[in-house]
DNA sequence: CCTTTTAGGACAAACGATTGCGCCAAACGA
DNA sequence: TCGTTTGGCGCAATCGTTTGTCCTAAAAGG
C-alpha cells in the first residue's frame, strides 16, 4: 500500500478521520470514543500498516521532528564522529537529521542555512566555518529557529555553543613540551581568527609566558585547519635555519599534512621534530611513531549539542550558558624529553 | 520576518495567492500576468525575502527534494567519504539528504526505513548491513520509493546497487601475496553471508586457485566488518601453532583491528607478517610501516549512487543495470617479499 | 451596436493531518 | 412529558502551495 492514509483508515473503518486522528493519537477518551470504535480504528491501523505522513504533519502542527547539521566537511574524522553522536541522541529522541556539508565554504554555509528555513527544521546544530556569524544571528532573530553551535563559537553569540576547552588543552599540549626541554616551538594553526584558533593559541602563548619564555610570534605559520595546511606549514617551519624542535597541529588534518612533510623531508619523529596534535585520533596509536594528542571528547559533545537544542524545542527557553567540555592529553611517543640530551640544559618549571 | 508566505506577499501586492504563486514560478506570460503585476510580485518577494515552505510544497506536489541516506557506520571513514560524495552530488541537483546510522543494527535499519517511508523522501541511497532485503523490496514494491543500494548488494534485487570491484580487488590482493612468496595467508573476513564479503573472499579462493594452492578454508576467520573482530581475529590467526605468514584484512576497520593485535603481540610488519587491506586509508602512507591495500574509489561511487537516484526518480524508470567500479591496489611496505629469502623457495606463477 | 475574443486575475479544491466546535440521539432527572 | 445532560462522533477550518476553472472587463471584429 503506497500510504494508507487517515482517510483511507475512515472508509475502511466507516467514521470520520478526526475520529481516526484522535484515536491514533491517544485522545479517545478525551473525545469520548466508542472502545469499539477505538479498536476497530487501531485494527485498521495495523492492518494497512498506517503511518503518519510526517510532510502533512509538519505543515499542520509547524514541528517536523527535524534536526538540521552544517558541518564543515563530513569525511573529516572528528565530524563524523560528531554528527554520529547527534544522530544517535537525535533518533533517541525521535528527531531525524537534515545533513549539509558546507565544505568550509562560507557561501555554501549561508546556502544551507537558507535551505534549513524553507525546509522548517525544528532546530539546528551549526559547526560554522567560523568567521562570520551574522546569518547565524538571524536564524534566531529573524526566524526563531534554536540554533546550537559546536567546535567553533563566536563572543558575544546569543546562541549556546558547545566547545572542548581548547585554551586548557592548548595550555596542557604546550607545557608538555616545555617541560621536555623544547623551547623553540612551532605552531601551525588553523584559520586565523576563529574563535577555536584564538583559544588554541592563546593557550600556546600563555604556556610560554608561564614558564617565563617569549612568545614566538614568527613561528606561528598556517591558516586553516585542513592537512594541506599542515603539509605546507610543517615545510616552512622544517626550512627554516634553526629548525623548532618541536611542532605544535592545531588539528588532526594538520596533523596528518606535517607528518607527510616530515616523512618527505626524511626526518624521523620525534629525533628530529618533536610533535603534538590538538585533536586525537585511533590511528595515532599505529602510527610510524605514535602520536601524542589532546583528545576532545567528541561523543559527548554531539550529545550535548543535541540536548541543548531540544531542550531549547521543548521548553521554548534559552538554555543561559554554552558548554565547555573537558580535553584530556594523550602521552604516546611523538615527544623527544630534551632534558636528557645533556646534563647542562636546565630543566624549565612553571613559574607560580 | 519568521516567514513570509505568499498569503503575506499577495496581501502586500493586492494580488491574489495564486497569482503569486505564478510568478514565482515563472509561469507568469503562460497565465497572462501584466508585466506590472508581475514586477510587483517579484519586487514584494525580494523585499519580504520570501522563500517557500518546502513542508507545504512537498505536501502539495508529493515531491519532498530530499534523499534517504542509510548508513551503518558515518565515522567510518570510507562511509563518511561516500556521504561527502553524496551530499555535494546532492545538493548540485538541488536535493537535500536524511541522514540515518543504523549502527550495523539491522532492527535500527529497518526503523530507518520506515522512518524514510514516513517522511516521503523522493529516494534513497541505502548501505544496508548486508543479511536481508525483504525490508529494502518494500521499499519500492509497497511505497515505490526509488532505492540504490552501495556497498553491499544482494542477489535478486531488482534495485540497482553501486559496489568496487570487490571480487577483482580481492583477486588482486591475495595474488600479490602470493607472487611475493606467501602461501599461509590469513583471511579475516567481515560480515559472513553478506554479498560484499562473498566476493572478497571468492576473490581470495580463487586467487589461491589460480596459482595452483589449496584454499586454506581454517585460515579465514572473522564475521564482521568492524575493528574489534580485526583485533579479535588478528590474535587467533597470530596464536596460531604456524603462523600465517601474511594477513589479508577485509576492511579498513579489519586492518585497523589487525595492527592493534600485532602491535600487541610485539611482532613487525612485514618482518614477522606481512599485512594487505581491502579498502585505503589516507593514513595508511604513514603508519609504523605503510600498508599495502585495495582502493576502492569512494567519491565516485557516492557520485554514482546519486545519479542513478535521481534519473529514477526524473525519469521515472529502473536503470536497468547496477554498476561496478574498479579498485587498484596500493602498493606500500606491509607485504614482505618472501621470494628473495630462501633461493630455494620455487616462485610460484598463476597458472594459465 | 452587439458578439466574440483576449487579457488579467480571482476562486476554490486539493495534499494529509489536527482540532475547536456543533450536532444528534439516548439517558436521566423532575 | 419535557428539558438537560452526556455519550459519541461528524463538520469544517487550517497549515502554505499549486493549479484547473471561471469570471469580468476591455478590445476587437462585424
Amino acid at each position: 500500500m503506497p500510504g494508507s492514509t487517515l482517510k483511507s483508515l475512515a472508509q475502511l473503518v466507516g467514521v470520520n478521520v478526526s475520529t481516526v486522528s484522535r484515536v491514533l493519537n491517544g485522545k479517545a477518551k478525551q473525545y469520548r470514543i466508542s472502545k469499539q470504535t477505538e479498536e476497530a480504528v487501531l485494527l485498521a491501523a495495523k492492518e494497512l500498516n498506517y503511518h503518519p505522513n510526517q510532510v502533512a504533519q509538519g505543515l499542520r502542527l509547524k514541528r517536523t521532528l527535524t534536526i538540521g547539521l552544517v558541518i564543515p566537511d563530513i569525511s573529516n574524522p572528528f565530524f563524523s564522529a560528531l554528527a554520529r553522536s547527534i544522530e544517535i541522541q537525535a533518533r533517541h529522541d525521535k528527531y531525524s537529521i537534515m545533513l549539509f556539508d558546507s565544505q568550509e565554504d562560507i557561501d555554501i554555509e549561508t546556502e544551507s542555512i537558507q535551505l534549513l528555513v524553507s525546509r522548517k527544521v525544528d532546530g539546528c546544530i551549526i559547526c560554522p566555518i567560523g568567521l562570520e556569524n551574522k546569518h547565524l544571528d538571524k536564524l534566531e532573530k529573524d526566524f526563531r529557529i534554536p540554533l546550537v553551535v559546536v567546535d567553533r563559537s563566536f563572543p558575544g553569540m546569543k546562541a549556546p555553543s558547545v566547545t572542548a576547552d581548547n585554551y586548557g588543552g592548548a595550555l596542557e599540549a604546550v607545557s608538555f613540551l616545555i617541560e621536555n626541554g623544547h623551547t623553540a616551538i612551532g605552531c601551525i594553526q588553523g584559520l586565523a581568527g576563529s574563535t577555536v584558533n584564538n583559544n588554541r593559541i592563546k593557550g600556546f602563548c600563555d604556556g610560554h609566558e608561564q614558564f617565563g619564555l617569549e612568545v614566538p610570534d614568527d613561528l606561528i605559520v598556517g591558516n586553516s585547519f585542513g592537512e594541506k595546511n599542515g603539509y605546507e606549514s610543517a615545510m616552512i617551519l622544517l626550512d627554516r635555519p634553526e629548525r623548532p624542535t618541536a611542532i605544535y597541529a592545531c588539528s588532526n588534518l594538520i596533523a596528518l599534512g606535517a607528518i607527510r612533510a616530515i616523512h618527505e623531508k626524511g626526518l624521523k619523529i620525534p629525533d628530529d621534530v618533536s610533535l603534538i596534535a590538538f585533536d586525537n585520533e585511533p590511528y595515532f596509536e599505529y602510527l610510524s611513531t605514535p602520536i601524542t594528542a589532546v583528545s576532545q571528547p567528541r561523543e559527548e559533545m554531539g550529545k550535548k549539542a543535541m540536548e541543548l537544542v531540544i531542550s531549547q524545542i521543548e521548553n521554548g527557553k534559552q538554555p543561559s550558558s554554552s558548554v565547555t567540555l573537558p580535553t584530556s592529553i594523550i602521552v604516546r611517543q611523538s615527544v623527544k624529553n630534551r632534558n636528557d640530551d645533556s646534563a647542562g640544559l636546565s630543566r624549565l618549571t612553571k613559574l607560580n
